[in-house]
DNA sequence: ATATATAAGACCTTATATATCCTCTTGACG
DNA sequence: CGTCAAGAGGATATATAAGGTCTTATATAT
C-alpha cells in the first residue's frame, strides 16, 4: 500500500516541466539527469502520462515532452493514477464481483470511504498549489 | 497501493473471532476452513495478530486461537498493520531521509495529509461498528 | 540520406506476496 | 512417563508485480 517508483518518477517529471515556461518542449534526456530518474523508464512513464493527457510527446529530431495542461489543471491524483491506474485500495471496491455481498458489507464500505477520501486528497494537490508551496525542486534532489 | 491477501485474511480471521462468545478458543482449522484462509498461511498471518496483542495462541493439544481484545476495542487499522506493517503510502512520510527536504516539500506534505486521514479512517472502524453494520459473515462466503 | 529523438513492445532482473514444508515445542491425557 | 494433537518458527518454493533494459521501428529537422 506505497506509492511506486513510477509513480514517484512520473511525480518529478511532471513537477520539472511546471518549472518550464508554458508549452517549452524539454528533452527526455533533461527530465531524466536533472530528476533522477533512469532515461528508458522516463520513456514508458512519459507514454502514461501523454495517455491521460497530462503532456504531449513530440517525435523527431528537436522531440521530447512538452505539458498540455497548466499547473492548476493537474493533480497528484491525475498523475499517480495515471502510472499506477486506479487507485483501489480494497479489491472488493473495483471488482464487486470478488464478494458477494459488498454492496451491504460494512468492511467494503469503510475501504470504499477510505478510497473516496484519499482520491479526493490528492484530486484537490494541483501542482500550482504545491510548486507555490515549495517543493523539492527548489534544490537540487 | 491496495490491501494485501495477508490482510484481508486477517480481517476475516478477526471477524469469525468476534462473532464467537468473548474468550472461546478457537481451533486454527475451524477459521482457516470456515473463512477459507489456506491453512497454513492462517499460522502465520495469527502470529502477526498475536505480536500485536489483537489475539492469543494457545499451544498443545485443545489449543487454538483467543481473542484478547473486545470487538470494541479492534480497528480495521490494527488489524491491517498487524500484517502489512506500517501504512506509508509514500516512502519519504516514513523514512524522511530518503529525501533532503521532505519537511518543507509540499509534495511529500500531502502524502503526509492523505496517509494521516486515511489511517484515521481505518482506526475509527472498529470491528463491533463493522458487524453490528452487517458484514459478509452473514452468508456464506 | 543522415543524424537525432522518441515509440512500442520484448525481455530480463529483482522484490514482494503467497503459500507450503519440515522439524521442534507445548500441553492434555491416559 | 509416553503419546497424540495442535501450534511455533524457520526454510524453502512459487507466483505476481515492480523496476529496468534492449532492440527495432518511426518521426522530423537539416
Amino acid at each position: 500500500m506505497r506509492l511506486t517508483r513510477a509513480g514517484e518518477y512520473a511525480v518529478r517529471c511532471v513537477l520539472y516541466l511546471c518549472g518550464k515556461p508554458p508549452g517549452e518542449l524539454v528533452k527526455r534526456r533533461a527530465v531524466s539527469e536533472e530528476m533522477d530518474v533512469p532515461f528508458e523508464f522516463m520513456g514508458k512513464i512519459a507514454q502514461d502520462l501523454a495517455k491521460r493527457g497530462i503532456l504531449e510527446i513530440v517525435q523527431g529530431s528537436r522531440g521530447g515532452f512538452r505539458l498540455l495542461r497548466s499547473p492548476e489543471e493537474i493533480s497528484l491524483l491525475d498523475v499517480v493514477e495515471a502510472v499506477m491506474g486506479d487507485i483501489p485500495l480494497n479489491d472488493c471496491v473495483v471488482r464487486p464481483d470478488s464478494c458477494r455481498r459488498s454492496t451491504t458489507c460494512t468492511v467494503h464500505q469503510v475501504w470504499k470511504d477510505a478510497r473516496t477520501q484519499l482520491r479526493r486528497t490528492l484530486k484537490e494537490a494541483t501542482f500550482a498549489k504545491m510548486i507555490r508551496e515549495g517543493t523539492c525542486l527548489n534544490d537540487a534532489h
